[in-house]
DNA sequence: CTACGACTTGCACAGTGTTCAAGAAAGGAC
DNA sequence: GTCCTTTCTTGAACACTGTGCAAGTCGTAG
């Protein structure tokens, strides 16, 4: 072998690394090969394709996030801290949420996630299919809710970048968005009371939603009990 | 001005309409420069630059979707019908979800759709940011349901597009995934029972999590009033 | 020592978004 | 009519991307 030999873990890690500092799009294979101290295309023997890598990177931290132990908590706690965890896991890799509307991710990290979610909902009460759509039903909001960010982070990202108008074209950008929003009245309502009172904590918007969602699915159980 | 003048509009149309037909990544300036039966550059001079052009054409689709009159129904049918439009909406162009997660999509038609549906929210009886909070969580909750589909979506269009063995690495791909969850019990269990119950449809799994979501807002409406 | 298989490298290619100087066509001013 | 200006289009570039390929390098088994 030559001196040194890549392994797949160290390009994921690696890869991982660059994914969370420079974003999805900032991430290409020379790069890569520069961090690795390894010409660009010595990486396609280990991935095959930058897809792959992708895919392997995201299903990678999954293993992020801890399982909440049912024989100790009730259902309702356990769902609120996995889909909590699930939400700062997306915070730290906002790549995520992005890769997951174009590359089909599904790998043993999620499947590990999966599982256990469908384990706290069968506990909860839910029945065969049940289970799943309530499991599905969390998640998906959990997923919708990283989706702005993941944005904002992308943008501030690429104008961080680019050197020195940066923050003027990121005001900009808001600016013009307020200028439109101010055309709608409840949506100026909105911003006006928002700039007043500090505006709510965007994790405050997490947790209503979550426990929105939970409080939901305890409706359709008790429905379901006499 | 020459023979024909293209206008911003036209452009914007044919960019949906290549987004539809080609997907997210399938959308270059050349081809739709070809389809406008212009040079690729000419697009520039109006509409700056890819992203922008992204934006617009964003924008644009929001403005398909109807806005239910409170004056007629009550507020749950309107907060069903305004997520479902929206949710067929995004079916219908999986493209706009990718979008979200990798730009800032903020114009006139989201903002329509935005004002209206804090409209419902309030006529609810959220008052303030609770009421932003509330049409934010079933926002929220359409917007990551169709993440999914849009990754199935892109990656059937880019195997579409790639000749002999599309259906075959298709094939692959998901028999793998099943390979994957088959090793969790859980998993294995509802793999098995959709196959025997030719698995419920996705749609009613959007509707069990929309409800899901609108009975948890009337849980928490109902506890704070007496 | 030789041969092989595991890896790496540099080069090249096709495709991308975008810039830029140069042009073409319309509409007015005189 | 001529001339100028403004609006728009064009084709040729440039830098950058993912990736295929032939050639290489090295440890190791025989």
């Amino acid at each position: 072998m030559p001196r040194t030999t890549l392994t797949s873990a160290q390009i994921v890690d690696a890869a991982v690394g660059l994914l969370d500092a420079e974003g999805l799009e900032g991430l290409n294979m020379r790069a890569l090969g520069k961090q690795l101290g390894s010409a660009a295309t010595a990486v396609y023997w280990h991935v095959g394709s930058k897809e792959n890598l992708i895919a392997l990177a995201a299903d990678q931290v999954w293993h992020e996030i801890p399982l909440p132990d049912l024989a100790v908590v009730d259902w309702r706690t356990a769902a609120t801290r996995l889909a909590t965890d699930l939400h700062t896991m997306l915070t730290r890799h906002p790549w995520l949420v992005q890769a997951f509307g174009s590359l089909p991710l599904f790998g043993p990290g999620k499947a590990r996630h999966d599982d256990h979610s469908l384990a706290i909902h069968e506990a909860a009460g839910f029945t065969g299919g049940q289970a799943d759509q309530a499991a599905a039903t969390v998640f998906t909001f959990v997923l919708g809710n990283a989706l702005g960010p993941a944005a904002a982070d992308s943008l501030a990202r690429r104008l961080g970048r680019a050197g020195d108008d940066a923050a003027e074209a990121m005001r900009d950008s808001t600016a013009k968005a307020h200028e439109i929003a101010a055309r709608f009245p409840r949506l100026r309502a909105r911003l006006e009371t928002a700039a007043a009172g500090h505006g709510a904590a965007p994790d405050n918007s997490f947790q209503f939603g979550l426990q929105t969602v939970l409080d939901g699915l305890e409706a359709r159980l008790a429905a379901a009990r006499p």
